[in-house]
DNA sequence: GGATAACATATTAAATTAGTATGAATTGGC
DNA sequence: GCCAATTCATACTAATTTAATATGTTATCC
């Protein structure tokens, strides 16, 4: 149960969009020299951000990304399910076919697992973009 | 962002253990038959259960494991820790030296990391062992 | 047309995961 | 005392994941 590298690299580098909220983009470049983060590997989480729809892009010379939100309305939870996917762990949906060590039917601990999922979305849902900037 | 398939074993293993809580110490080999759960992976778990105190062990033949505690004693998170060893992850201590993205000192984001690995310990920890069994 | 920067895909080295293999030490029952 | 059952311990392994790097293409500004 860890948070992993690229949520923590993708709240660093959305944390530098959102101080240099100007209307001007940021370049990834620029992203990653004041984060001191891998330029090629920042490339790639920003894909899958803006596939998720959380930042938009500028091609081109003096392109650049910016925030496709507003910063309160982007959550931890919503950059660790666009970098991380399949974020919590809902091993057995009830259903044995689909889960090994299952036997009987139905698993008596999918009520815990769908609980705890339930509780940590909740949870990373609630600390927005907003709120991590305001503390640094 | 997942709780391991150790964590799952361990939980469900342990849930046998809670089930079966006559003063006869239950083997590994009847747990995981009654888990579907492979025998030599479940051993080395017990072994970090034990050594963190959450079983107690009996050699030889009729052997086998008991809990050391109160079922309501035992809680989620001192399962994960005994498993997944640093179930949590504080990337940075705010100390730059050691994280390297941390250029500057303090670490904006280290007030962000405590809380959340406050959080989830708390949380995990608010889940005993008595209850998941309750719901099975 | 050249520089800048996003976009796309392939590759890779290291670590982690989820086991398996082998064997030693300990105990109960016959 | 021996045998089976069982914990205990360590080493190995195959597959997957992680955290990148490498190479190149496409789009845009000046």
């Amino acid at each position: 149960m860890n948070i992993s590298t690229k949520t923590e690299y993708a709240v660093r580098a959305l944390t530098e969009l959102a101080i240099n909220s100007t209307d001007k983009p940021v370049s990834i470049n620029d992203i990653c020299k004041n984060q001191n983060l891998p330029v090629k590997y920042i490339e790639q989480l920003f894909r899958k951000l803006k596939q998720n729809g959380l930042v938009k892009s500028v091609h081109g010379a003096k392109g650049g990304y910016q925030l496709a939100l507003k910063i309160h309305n982007i959550s931890l939870k919503d950059i660790m399910e666009a970098v991380d996917e399949n974020y919590v762990a809902p091993f057995c949906n009830g259903n044995a076919e689909e889960h090994v060590h299952c036997i009987g039917l139905p698993c008596g601990f999918k009520e815990l697992w769908d609980e705890i999922n339930e509780h940590t979305e909740n949870y990373f849902d609630s600390i927005k973009l907003d709120q991590i900037v305001a503390r640094l």
